[in-house]
DNA sequence: GAGTTTGAAACT
DNA sequence: CAGTTTCAAACTC
């Protein structure tokens, strides 16, 4: 996720459409507000996920990521094209009873990807078609699958490098814009890139 | 952690 | 195909 999509003025058609009834579309329910888009051409009521909104929305997300600062991540970290993976695991895993893992309701099934070592499923049948579900044998994807997810991280110290050494090293108002720009929505996708640059420098 | 709310999926 | 039920995630307390 960027910055530009959890403040999306988007007006282009997005695929995904939601049928929200009661969340004002300003709740992780909601497909559209979860990936940080704004509501186009959806079916939902009282909708509050839009530029006119922008103020309740922005509070709103804000809201969500004290509590809880990956709440707007991926929940499948999504594979460049250009590389070919294995299928990632569902960051959190998740938490079936009943299903076996083999109805939609399954996050990790309707993503088409086998349950991994941390989810907490019961009776799960939504192993890897070929191994049987280990739950030791969990292989992470590759290093270089983790420098692409990393490269907005870079891209945003480049950023803050640069506000900070313009002009006497002192903060002109246009650093402070870029800044706080810069800081707005994302500062805990600095925690999570920083630790995979971390772990980059132990593997690479 | 338990209980409630929510919207998608499944069912009738 | 519309209405209802089931389900698991998101949410609240």
């Amino acid at each position: 996720m960027d910055n530009e999509s959890l403040s999306s003025n988007s007006q282009f058609p997005k695929g995904k459409v939601c049928n929200c009834k009661y969340s004002k579309c300003l709740k992780l329910y909601c497909e559209c507000f979860s990936s940080g888009e704004y509501c186009f051409d959806c079916n939902c009521n009282n909708c509050f996920n839009n530029s006119e909104h922008e103020e309740t929305r922005s509070l709103r997300i804000k809201a969500i990521l004290d509590r809880d600062p990956f709440a707007f991540r991926p929940k499948i970290p999504k594979a460049p094209d250009h590389l070919v993976v294995e299928p990632a695991a569902h960051f959190k895993g998740c938490n079936c009873k009943k299903t076996k893992c083999t109805k939609k309701y399954c996050e990790c099934f309707n993503a088409k990807i086998p349950c991994s070592s941390i989810c907490k499923c019961r009776n799960c049948k939504n192993t890897d078609i070929d191994k049987p579900k280990d739950k030791n044998n969990y292989t992470p994807p590759i290093n270089e699958y983790f420098k692409t997810l990393a490269e907005p991280l870079v891209k945003k110290i480049e950023k803050y490098e640069e506000a900070f050494s313009e002009e006497n090293s002192t903060l002109c108002e246009d650093s402070l814009a870029k800044i706080t720009e810069i800081g707005s929505y994302e500062k805990f996708e600095e925690y999570f890139y920083a630790k995979i640059l971390l772990m980059l420098n132990g593997l690479s």
